[in-house]
DNA sequence: TCTGGGGTCCTATAACCA
DNA sequence: TCTGTGGTTATAGGACCC
């Protein structure tokens, strides 16, 4: 392990529900929760303030609302957050060329890699201007551990919530470790957690103290040394800048359990279709073909083959899907579906095997277009004006959903600059209100490049 | 109204091959 | 030829992460 704690981990703070709130006046200092609306939802998201009623991600939306009924219940909005997450990953290129992505709100970055930071005082001034870049390239507030590895640099991360900076000072990292319960370490959730407990190791202490040899004989090999030296803080894992993608996969919970066998045939087609269309997007190709099966019951199988050489065609991924699905017991029925791709390969080396496989002359049937493939007969409004999307109304401006149903919709006009706003009810059909793309959630300076923060402001830090 | 969607990595077992 | 050994793949499942 390095000595200089100069591995920085950046986590946004309730991501998905502040970017929300930037973009809502009205739902500032609001419990928010962002997530699957339908009856199998799970909360992606909760804002700070819904948490304090003891609502937190993975729970059931349904759990959610008992607890939470007058929290402003929205859809993840997926290309918005992308959006914000480039300028962030932005400020952090800007640090070093060695950043490694964890999803769209979390980061690695190497900063004695970058030249940016090579001890403690130059680390903590790089994680503080990175704050306040942030605040003021994005209007959000993000919380950052330094430290000599990547897993206290997450642990400090997480102690820095929300809103702070936390450094691990090198020398202290044993202590700091040792009181935690096992659940803190990155690999450690509930099976591992109470396998654990079961064995009487509740701490990061007693798991130093049980010995490598005890946690490999209860956990396994890998699992086992990983653990061990990960208790005893040492973590030599390098931030690795762009990982390739491993496999490709879609999957689909059904808002009702499907018994008719047709209907899942159908389905698995359709994500299929779905699935290669992302293959293809993502210039890839692969030879193995994976079946996913939820059943009723909750019980997941996953079904495979693999082809003799990658293909991105939908009508072999198709029947590859279908033959997969021939050999498993849909009686009681199917909560969910899913189809993915792996053994990836490059695009360009194509397909030489499916073509030979001689698929009859005639062209596959395979449709481009998303919604060539959804019957959709009159979307419902929950649909067509889905909880959060920003609308535009010719009268009364930009606004967003409020809810939808019943054929209303019921719309917020305010934007991310203005004072909240008031809300308006419409007919679902209204030629006056259309879908809108977001607005940006801090004010484009003319002439200011994008990319040059304010610098050096006000940091709530501690450690 | 219990439990999403997109991934990664590890393990165990069986088959196949030299 | 029989038996053992060891490596690589394919497959299925599970744990974990955000």
């Amino acid at each position: 392990m390095r000595s200089a704690p100069t591995i920085l981990h950046l986590d946004m703070d309730a991501f998905f529900a502040s970017v929300e709130q930037a973009s809502k006046p009205s739902l500032r200092g609001k419990a928010v929760v962002v997530g699957g609306l339908g009856p199998r939802g799970v909360v992606a998201t909760a804002s700070y303030e819904a948490r304090i009623f003891g609502v937190h991600s993975a729970m059931p939306m349904a759990q959610a609302r008992r607890l939470a009924p007058n929290a402003a219940y929205l859809v993840p909005r997926f290309a918005l957050y992308r959006s914000v997450s480039e300028q962030v990953m932005a400020l952090l290129a800007a640090l070093s060329p060695l950043v490694e992505p964890l999803s769209l709100d979390e980061a690695f970055v190497d900063l004695e890699a970058g030249g940016t930071a090579w001890d403690e005082r130059s680390a903590r001034l790089a994680g503080q201007k990175l704050r306040a870049d942030i605040r003021a390239v994005t209007g959000l507030t993000g919380s950052v551990g330094l430290a000599a590895s990547k897993m206290l640099a997450k642990i400090a991360s997480e102690q820095a919530k929300p809103d702070g900076l936390v450094l691990i000072e090198p020398g202290t990292e044993r202590a700091l470790l040792e009181p935690l319960t096992v659940r803190t370490l990155p690999g450690v959730g509930p099976a591992t957690g109470d396998h654990l407990r079961r064995a009487g190791i509740h701490t990061v202490g007693e798991l130093a103290e049980a010995g490598e040899d005890e946690l490999v004989r209860l956990l396994g090999k890998a699992h086992g040394h990983a653990l061990f030296a990960m208790a005893l803080a040492r973590d030599e894992r390098p931030v690795v800048a762009e990982r390739e993608t491993k496999s490709v996969s879609v999957e689909d919970t059904y808002d009702v359990d499907i018994h008719d066998r047709v209907r899942v045939g159908t389905e698995v087609r359709r994500l299929a279709d779905r699935c290669v269309r992302r293959l293809r997007a993502a210039g890839l190709s692969g030879r193995t073909i994976v079946l996913k099966v939820r059943r009723y019951d909750f019980s997941t199988l996953t079904r495979s083959e693999t082809l003799r050489g990658p293909t991105d065609d939908p009508a072999v991924v198709r029947e590859a899907a279908g033959r997969l699905l021939d050999s498993v017991d849909t009686t009681g029925g199917v909560r969910l579906l899913g189809v993915g791709v792996s053994g990836l390969a490059d695009y360009t080396q194509e397909d030489l095997f499916a073509q030979a496989a001689g698929r009859d002359a005639g062209d596959t049937p395979y449709e481009e277009d998303e919604t060539a493939h959804t019957p959709e007969r009159e979307a419902p409004a929950e649909r067509r004006w889905p909880a959060g999307h920003d609308v535009r109304h010719s009268v009364y401006g930009h606004g967003w959903v409020q809810g939808s149903g019943l054929g209303r919709v019921t719309v917020r006009f305010e934007t991310p600059l203005s004072e909240p706003g008031r809300v308006r009810t419409f007919r679902v059909g209204d030629p006056a209100l259309e879908p809108a793309e977001p607005l940006p959630l801090v004010p484009r300076v003319p002439g200011e490049k994008e990319d040059v923060g304010a610098g050096g402001g006000a940091d709530a830090e501690s450690s």
